[in-house]
DNA sequence: CCTCACCCGAACCGTACGGTACGGTTCGCC
DNA sequence: GGCGAACCGTACCGTACGGTTCGGGTGAGG
């Protein structure tokens, strides 16, 4: 339950049975160790400590450690829901506050403590061994939300709300206009300032002028 | 000289002198491994080995490890240089072309190798000890080009070229249309495409944008 | 009660790497 | 030529951490 809800409704199948409760509950003291003190900080001797399991387990488990941080990422991307778009969109008023809403999710996701984390994992690890990390966090993560979002810019075009050629263009644009530089920012250590986090303000802005690009 | 021209015009009093230059090769020769294998493949052995020079001589000249790598941070940023706005902007096309190639310049810059090695390496220290790089690379990297593009954006307001009220606000909105969600992809490992690399038309494409949202 | 699977805690091992010390060499300067 | 500073190469030390092994404990099933 990492700061993002979870929605039933959109739940996929494929992420409830991949690990038992009980390596559920070693990866959030794992995740928790890494939004602490990084990467350092999550050791096998650490976590085996804080979860108050045995570093025999850990490696039965995950494997090696490599495993482990995979595996933290796995059950974390799979723990990010979305708010369903629910059919009825039609509307040009219920459909624009749908946008809204996955680009305030979409803030709420990317600015939270635990996406920055894992984040600044897979990056610390992207050119190094093989970069299993940062193909695992944009395929389970990245690519899941852009995909979710073309569909949703599509059916506004359906409806004759949106006008534009290329949704993945269009997506790229509404994602820069809402995360501007301050991923990057906060990722470099950067404390978030109060306008920063007010979500709402910041996904209304951002959907207005993706409305003056591609409204129709 | 780093994946981004050196400007003499621009070349601000404070970078020169700070390394000796034999200081300055090793240097290149850090980021040269931190390029190629990230942060782990810099090991001040492995330095000493390629840059044919003592550990003695590491220590002696950077500290400590940390430092070195505060070091390779410095130096590298105070290598990136953007074009000097050079005057006479008054007339339209021609600031448009300055805007233009600042945002050509941005690109070539985030996307080189050698800027996304820095990053990694920043954002992967960035929870651990004191948030010495992140810091670092903002305030030697991102403040210095964004208080530059502001002071371009203010002009181009001055001259009626543009029209906004938070010259801030405006450069987010500019650096977002320009970058996407590109460079985080890259950080991640993912490759670029071709169409990713031909800053012309990416920049001429966030341009056009920019101004459909704060043209005069 | 026995067995077996699972797991905890702790001890242990090997190694990689940060950091230090030292002998030997080059080079500028008097 | 002699001196000292800077520096190279190498050997060395201490430690932290990944990974393995082992003894013991707990609980379900028979």
């Amino acid at each position: 339950m990492p700061a993002a809800a979870y929605d039933i409704a959109t739940a996929r199948p494929d992420a409830a049975p991949e690990f038992s409760p009980r390596q559920q509950v070693v990866l959030q003291h794992a995740l928790k160790l890494l939004v602490e003190g990084g990467e350092k900080a999550l050791t096998t001797a650490g976590l085996a400590r804080t979860a108050s399991c045995s570093k025999e387990s850990l490696y039965k488990w995950f494997g090696d450690r490599d495993g482990l941080l995979a595996a933290v990422v796995a059950y974390q991307a799979s723990q990010v829901q979305f708010p369903s778009e629910s059919g009825a969109t039609a509307d040009p008023d219920t459909f624009r506050a749908h946008v809204t809403a996955f680009v305030e999710a979409l803030l709420g996701v990317l600015f939270s403590e635990s996406s920055l984390a894992l984040n600044r994992l897979s990056i610390g690890q992207s050119n190094t061994n093989s970069n299993k990390l940062g193909e695992l966090l944009l395929v389970r993560g990245k690519h899941m939300i852009s995909s979710r979002a073309r569909t949703m810019l599509e059916t506004g075009r359906r409806h004759a709300l949106l006008k534009f050629d290329d949704a993945d263009d269009a997506y790229q644009v509404l994602y820069g206009l809402a995360i501007r530089d301050v991923h990057i920012r906060l990722l470099l250590g950067e404390t978030a300032t109060a306008e920063v986090n007010n979500h709402a303000d910041q996904a209304a802005r951002a959907v207005d002028r993706f409305y003056r690009l591609f409204g129709a």
